[in-house]
DNA sequence: AAGTTCTTATTAC
DNA sequence: CTAACGGTAATAAGAACTT
């Protein structure tokens, strides 16, 4: 490759908001700042049944964490101000903070209302050129929003993705190409993106050794991880030497559009299931209403937690709320029928045509 | 036997 | 004293059913 077409370097950049929710909440309400701030269910005098969506790093203190049922964290810190999920106004700030995200590269995916990738490949021609863009978009987010957030600068997403971990919070890091492998080797394998408890257990299971490094995992062959875990495995090997070719790509329209509830109380009270899957359906017709379907997906999750789904495809076209009630009724009752438990969580999805 | 459809498991935010 | 646990979406794998 010793010509004109010489490659040019991947740098990928990851921005996160920090602690977005609760940061939002903090900027609304200066009187919050300094205390614990949970964002996300109601906790009911710790008998609430939601989670923690985020939290500030003053009710992380107390162990509080994302993900965290509601009625723990009440148990942790009862004297937290614990607020509702105002998505509107989150999605309105999400809005504003990758508008001036957008100004550093045309290419850039948002993966959820406060994470992104931006693909500086081209637009920057060395790290050093990318750090100063990156510190340059968080003195601008700042300024503009009033609030942090966290940057990760290295040649793929994941490595970026793992930077921006490391940069946390109100902060920025670089991983270099040649710094990738080694920087990862003792982070446990959970890090890498796919990788979950179940994978981890099953980890290791295999290596003898709980809580496995990286590192660790390096001795599996690419055809030993694609018979442990199919299709993910061979995307493993690679990523756990820091190897990730996915692009930044612009996120495409949802392919199903859902909606569930979870009951105050587990219940089998027909009326009440009922209407509250009434609910779901409209919400969700209202949602796609003028998009093609073929097929919907009943959701039901019983008292002790054992959940199942019941699913029906037609022609793909649009349909009327009446349609797709009656489609799923039936599927919702076959649910109280087959099973005398007591129901904790119904749902209602459709795919998209 | 191949092609859909249905169901569950796992992951991520 | 057991068990704390949302909502939304994607993807993969395998079973079950059709053709």
């Amino acid at each position: 490759m010793g010509n004109s077409k010489k490659k040019k370097e991947n740098i990928i950049l990851h921005i996160d908001m920090d602690y977005f929710f609760a940061q939002i909440e903090e900027r609304e309400n200066p009187q919050f700042k300094g205390k614990p701030v949970v964002v996300g269910a109601d906790p009911k005098e710790g008998k609430g049944r939601g989670v923690v969506s985020t939290c500030n790093y003053e009710a992380r203190k107390f162990g509080i964490k994302s993900g965290m049922p509601i009625s723990r964290a009440y148990k942790l810190c009862p004297q937290a101000i614990f607020l509702p999920v105002n998505m509107q106004l989150y999605k309105r700030v999400s809005r504003a903070v990758f508008q001036i995200a957008q100004k550093f590269s045309s290419k850039m995916e948002r993966v959820s209302l406060d994470e992104a990738y931006i693909d500086l490949t081209g637009r920057v021609g060395s790290y050093k050129e990318a750090r100063r863009e990156g510190e340059d978009l968080r003195k601008i987010v700042f300024e503009k929003e009033r609030l942090t957030c966290s940057i990760g600068v290295s040649k793929n997403k994941m490595m970026a993705k793992i930077a921006c971990e490391l940069a946390k919070p109100d902060g920025i890091r670089i991983i270099t190409p040649v710094q990738a492998a080694k920087t990862i080797a003792s982070m446990k394998v959970e890090t890498i993106p796919g990788i979950g408890p179940k994978t981890r257990q099953f980890i290791e299971k295999k290596l003898k050794k709980k809580d496995p490094q990286i590192r660790d995992a390096l001795v599996f062959s690419k055809s030993e991880l694609a018979d442990f875990f199919g299709k993910r495995g061979e995307e493993f090997y690679y990523k756990l030497r820091g190897i990730d070719k996915s692009p930044v790509e612009e996120k495409k329209e949802a392919k199903s559009v859902g909606k569930e509830h979870t009951f105050q109380k587990d219940t089998r009270d027909a009326k009440m299931i009922i209407k509250v899957f009434k609910r779901l359906v409209g919400d969700v017709h209202s949602q796609v209403k003028d998009k093609k379907i073929n097929g919907l997906t009943v959701v039901c999750r019983y008292e002790d937690f054992e959940t199942h789904t019941k699913q029906i495809s037609f022609d793909a076209g649009k349909y009327t709320e009446e349609f797709l009630y009656k489609k799923s009724i039936s599927l919702l009752l076959k649910f109280l029928t087959q099973s005398n438990k007591k129901i904790r969580l119904i749902g209602f999805r459709v795919k998209i045509a």
